[in-house]
DNA sequence: GTCTATAGTATGATAGAC
DNA sequence: GTCTATCATACTATAGAC
């Protein structure tokens, strides 16, 4: 396998790898979409084989069980979004005040949740009813980027610019459910996806009232 | 039938309409139970029986199908919330500002999302993957509560004390979302239901900037 | 790398006894 | 009203041909 990856032996031997992949991704994203859809459990492998333009015996040469499957999706469903969100907040200037640093993470999450929306969706939809066993494979990804949050509430809350009467913990949980159930309406022929984003970044920052002051 | 609830016949009537009830209502439990946690295509029907003390058959005689349990298990998902939120409103002085109204709306949802976990919990994870049949019939409640919440910010609009720059049904769709995802880690061991009440309505309301008015 | 065929198991639903 | 027994179907996973 490492010989494989690392330096082909004969010519073809890349076209063959490239395919090999180029099938097992296909498989993820047709899993995903189902997952999504219609559930971890009522999802068959057949029709993620059909799906995928395969037959479901041929699954089992990419992933060794459904559960492999499982995994590797929900993992994606963080992975996509973290890897926005880092990206993002390194391309601020050191000196980024709280609010631009915020402003850039709920962008960003909310780019990557709307853009790998199968990815993201089944993770929100299916994780609380999937088998312990893949829930504590996937957990260790959800809980670092759980921590990334804190860690930027925390940073906040210490230069006192979020609010001091709600622990950073339940201020985390009610900002990323609000932001992760719009994959759940967000329909991108309403406006602008920019739109879209100063109008949940301004309820989120300011809440719902009307401005009673100029910011 | 007609007979039977209206006016029994004969003495032990009464006690037979009862039991027949408590099983309706235990297995109606208990499915959602399941629901919640595995998800309705992973939820046999022999479970759902063993958890109701009763075995797979017998079920028959109360429902016609799965899909007849799941119908109103989905119902009563939104059926305890809406009861409780419109009776809270109506306990309201007839001259409550939109804040107060607002305040008892919120407090309500929580109050009958939290307290009958099993099927709000089950309604929210599980809505997106049913079939269409069982979608089809359920929405008519889904719509009715979503309309109530549009109503009621409508008129919060029209007296300039909703914020104006996005419209009441993101406004909407942002509140319920954030609301109704707390049934997903709202720990009670944690502190008093008033406390987490007064933290996610400031929120709602006001955001998680720090105060910078005086409300 | 994908196929066909199939083993072993579990499902929703029904029929008829009590 | 609940039981047992069963039908027809579908599932995940495996074995071996190509």
């Amino acid at each position: 396998m490492a010989t494989r990856t690392r330096a082909p032996r004969r010519p073809g031997a890349d076209a063959q790898a490239d395919a090999r992949a180029e099938t097992r991704e296909r498989v993820l994203l047709e899993a995903a979409r189902l997952f999504r859809h219609r559930g971890y459990a009522a999802t068959t492998l057949r029709e993620i084989a059909d799906a995928a333009g395969i037959k479901a015996g041929s699954i089992y040469y990419h992933f060794a069980s459904k559960e492999e499957i499982l995994v590797e999706v929900l993992d994606k469903g963080i992975q996509v979004i973290y890897d926005h969100v880092r990206a993002s907040v390194e391309a601020l200037p050191p000196d980024a005040s709280f609010r631009d640093r915020l402003s850039a993470v709920i962008e960003a999450h909310l780019w990557g949740l709307l853009h790998h929306g199968d990815f993201t969706s089944a993770n929100i939809r299916i994780y609380g009813q999937i088998p312990d066993s893949a829930k504590k494979r996937h957990r260790v990804i959800r809980r670092d980027y759980a921590d990334y949050w804190d860690r930027l509430f925390e940073s906040a809350l210490a230069a006192g610019q979020l609010r001091s009467d709600t622990s950073t913990a339940v201020v985390r949980l009610y900002v990323l459910g609000a932001l992760n159930w719009t994959v759940e309406w967000y329909n991108p022929q309403r406006g602008s996806f920019a739109e879209f984003v100063r109008q949940i970044t301004t309820m989120v920052f300011d809440g719902i009232l009307a401005d009673r002051t100029a910011h």
